[in-house]
Parts: C-alpha cells; sequence; structure tokens
DNA sequence: ATATAGATCTCGTCA
DNA sequence: TGACGAGGTCTATAT
C-alpha cells in the first residue's frame, strides 16, 4: 500500500476513534518505563478508539511493544517513510515505529462494552471452602472470607475445636515457596493483631498441588497443605459444545 | 463480508500459516484453566502462523480471551453463521468464537523472527550494583551476581567490612511486602545453609521506591532500604529521536 | 516437565 | 492516587 494511501486512511480513522489494524514492515523503539529497540521485521500493528497501540510479532501470545490507553498518536513523515510517534505522559512512555512498508490495513468503529463472565478463580475457591468447610478438615468453622479487612487479604478466617484460630490460603494453581511466605506473613499479623501465642494460629495452603520445597517450608513452618481443585461453575458450557461437535 | 466469502479466506490462509485479523460481532466460550462466557460485541480476532489466537475488545490493553501458540483451529458452521473451534490440548484448554458477522477481513504473511533488545529490567540493575557496590554502601563488596545457584536466586551477594554476609535484592519498582519477605527468605535460607547468626546476614533492598507497609517490616527485620533506579543503557535512543523531532 | 521469579506485567479493589 | 494481590497471568531460565 502506497504511504501516502496509509497515511490518510489512518488519521482518518484515528480522528474517528475507529479501531485499526495494519501489517508492516517496522523498526521499533521504546523508551520509558525501560528502553528497547526491535529492528526490522514484518509486524501486526493494533491501535484501538481508546489510543492503546499493540505490536505483535507473527508468533507467540504477548505483544512485543504496546502503549497503555490514552497514549497521544501522531504519523509523521520521515525520509521517504514514516514514524508513528506514541507517547503516554502519565507513565513517561514514548514508542516509535518506523514504517518501511504497509502490506494490509483495516480500519472499523468497533461497539462492544460488555464484560467477560469467569468462573474457577480464587475467590470462587474460598467462597467454595466457606461454603464447605469439610473440604479442609471436620474440625474447621470458617468465619469469614474477608479480603482487603484490617487483618489483611485472608482467603478464609476461621477456627477449630481447639480454640486455635485458623486462617486458609486459597491458591488455583501449584502451591509455591512465594505462596506459603504469603501465608506465613498473614500467621504472623493476626497473632500480632488479636495478641495471640502464634502457636495457636494455624496456616493452612489450599491449593490442587504444592511445589516440594513450599511443602517443605510448609512444614518447618507447622502449617498444613489441603488439596483442594478449583470450582468450575460455568462448566457446562464445554459440555454444551461437546455434545454440538465432539472435540 | 459474506459468510462464504470470509470462511474460504480464513481457511486458505490459516492452511498457509499467515497471520489473519478480522473485525467481527461474536460471542465467546472459553473452557479450560477456568471457565468464561463473553456475550455478543465487537471484537478483534487475531490468528498467527502458530495457530495463537488473540481476541480483543475495542478498549483495553490486555486480550479479553486467547489461546496458546500451536492450537488446533476449526470453522464449522452453526446454524447461519459460523463457530471458530480451538483446542489445546497440551494447556486442556477450549475456545468457541460464535461468529455472526465479518466487518472486516485480512491476511498475509509475515516474516520476522528478530528478538526485543531491552534495557533497564531487574538483571541490569543488578549488574550496575555488582559493578558499581557504593550504590549500596562504601562498606558493600559483592561477590557474585548469582542466580538459580544451590543458595537461591539471589540478586548480589557479597559482605562488608565488619564480616557480615549481605543480600541484596533488587526490584525495578516500588517494593512491596512480598518483596520484603523474598528477601526475608533469602536471608534465613543462607544464614542456615552458611550455618551462620541471622544477625551476621544483612538484608538490603534495592528499589526506585518502598511502601510504607513494607518499609515497616523491612526495619522489623532489621534490613534497609537504598533507592536504586534501575540504569537505562539505551536511553540514547530516546535522545536520538528528540533531536529528530521534538515531543 | 517442574520450579522459580521477573514483567514496560495488567487488572480490579479498597482505603 | 497508592497499596495490595490475583492472573486462564506470560515468559525466560535452570534443574
Amino acid at each position: 500500500m502506497e504511504i501516502k494511501e496509509f497515511k490518510d486512511k489512518f488519521e482518518q480513522a484515528l480522528s474517528k476513534n475507529e479501531s485499526i489494524v495494519f501489517f508492516c514492515n517496522c523498526e521499533i523503539k521504546y523508551s520509558g518505563r525501560a528502553e528497547a529497540f526491535l529492528a526490522r521485521g514484518d509486524r501486526i500493528i493494533i491501535v484501538k478508539g481508546d489510543n492503546t497501540v499493540l505490536v505483535h510479532q507473527p508468533e507467540g501470545s504477548s505483544p512485543v511493544n504496546y502503549m497503555k490507553p490514552n497514549s497521544k498518536l501522531e504519523l509523521v513523515k520521515h525520509k521517504k517513510h514514516l514514524i508513528l510517534k506514541c507517547q503516554n505522559l502519565d507513565y513517561k512512555d514514548y514508542l516509535d515505529i518506523e514504517i518501511f512498508r504497509v502490506y494490509n490495513f483495516m480500519n472499523h468503529k468497533l461497539e462492544d462494552g460488555l464484560k467477560l463472565e469467569l468462573a474457577g478463580n480464587e475467590k470462587d475457591m474460598s467462597d467454595m471452602i466457606k461454603a464447605k468447610p469439610e473440604l479442609i478438615s471436620n474440625d474447621f468453622k470458617p468465619l469469614s472470607r474477608e479480603e482487603h479487612t484490617k487483618f489483611g487479604f485472608i482467603d478464609v478466617f476461621g477456627h477449630d475445636k481447639k480454640g486455635n484460630m485458623v486462617i486458609v490460603e486459597c491458591k488455583r494453581y501449584t502451591a509455591s515457596l512465594q505462596c506459603v511466605t504469603q501465608l506465613r506473613r498473614y500467621v504472623e499479623k493476626i497473632s500480632e493483631l488479636k495478641g495471640v501465642s502464634i502457636s495457636k494460629v494455624k496456616g493452612i495452603m489450599a491449593s490442587p498441588s504444592i511445589s516440594p520445597n513450599a511443602k517443605e517450608m510448609l512444614e518447618k513452618w507447622k502449617f498444613k497443605w489441603v488439596q483442594v481443585n478449583p470450582p468450575k461453575r460455568l462448566e457446562r458450557y464445554s459440555k454444551d459444545q461437546k455434545s454440538l461437535v465432539e472435540w
């Protein structure tokens, strides 16, 4: 595509806050929270209506470069080609896309605004444990599923029949060393705030699995691991679609 | 665009491992590591040559849905429209994009393979501290910048003139509670492995800033915070471009 | 394959 | 706005 035609189309679409995608050959410089350089190659450039910019290489999930929403965009001439200059003053981020060739260009006003409904996250997991405390132990009585309280971000808080406080930390994936130190931090904080001996505050890690080193550290701190899998409320979707077309 | 035309173009581009982008009105179901549903709306769909799939809404940086590389893709008819069925057996991920309308379609064989050169990350920061230990203190003698050793993933390890061991944890952003617990874990591990009193192992947090609670915890554990900014080796790029076109 | 930790993380939530 | 933690995190690296 001719540079002139691209420039006209791009600027018109940009002014109307349309979504824009183009394939091009380009070189990229980034300066801001870090510094980056990407030599000439073919890439997919996405410019959204909120002035988000994404640069994707032809492989991989993550963008190789990007600019956050509300960036200022300007297409300027440089020698015989163009530079898409992007700046985000909030983050002090600057991105230059030097465009040598444009293969394809596409623009359209897109209407959405809907939000993804997601199930099977950590919150669902702690809800499940609060509702079915026997998943932890027959001894466990949950009192609250509190987040963002003065006691911290504890997933499930309760006590046992022996009068101990019990703190449950949920992880939807394999529990790591970091997860155990997080649990330890909560146990120490509760012990401090409530003025209770640390031996009276029990830490429980609830996760589908746990790494060997995490297990070792857990045992060193007299915490316990309980195997719990995250729930999947919307599993009917995958079942429905299996009945339509077999995977 | 007509459904028939879209199907032909898509399947041909897919078979040639070209990069594909289209704007469409669609509904999305995901089942795998979690479960998700996104009702009808306009989105940007990206299919890369390695069978990565990205679904973007018209605003925001992150994809609302995605499939990792090497997914199996199939476009099947459903009533009067199409479903792009994606499956990734490695991750047991399944994504259905029910396509009601296609506004624009674009495909092209893209050639790249270059890697981003990035400066200003945590590794650069620990390299800098190793080279300029006076950034930490006049007393600090770095011995190693080790990662992934038997001692753990310590950023910079060394000692001071008083014969204490010194562990430096670098963060390129505001140090949080989690960062301090990480440092604490390393200090405890070194103390254990080397058979040295914990009072003889000094913990240093090096970061551009630190949160109040993290600072409090740091002091409780007798660690110290040193303000260090991540280096920006490639800053010349932004200077160059400033001389070309003023921001 | 698993374990570990960084990331221009991004995103939501709350004080 | 900063602080804090989750994420279908993703990605790189070492074991």
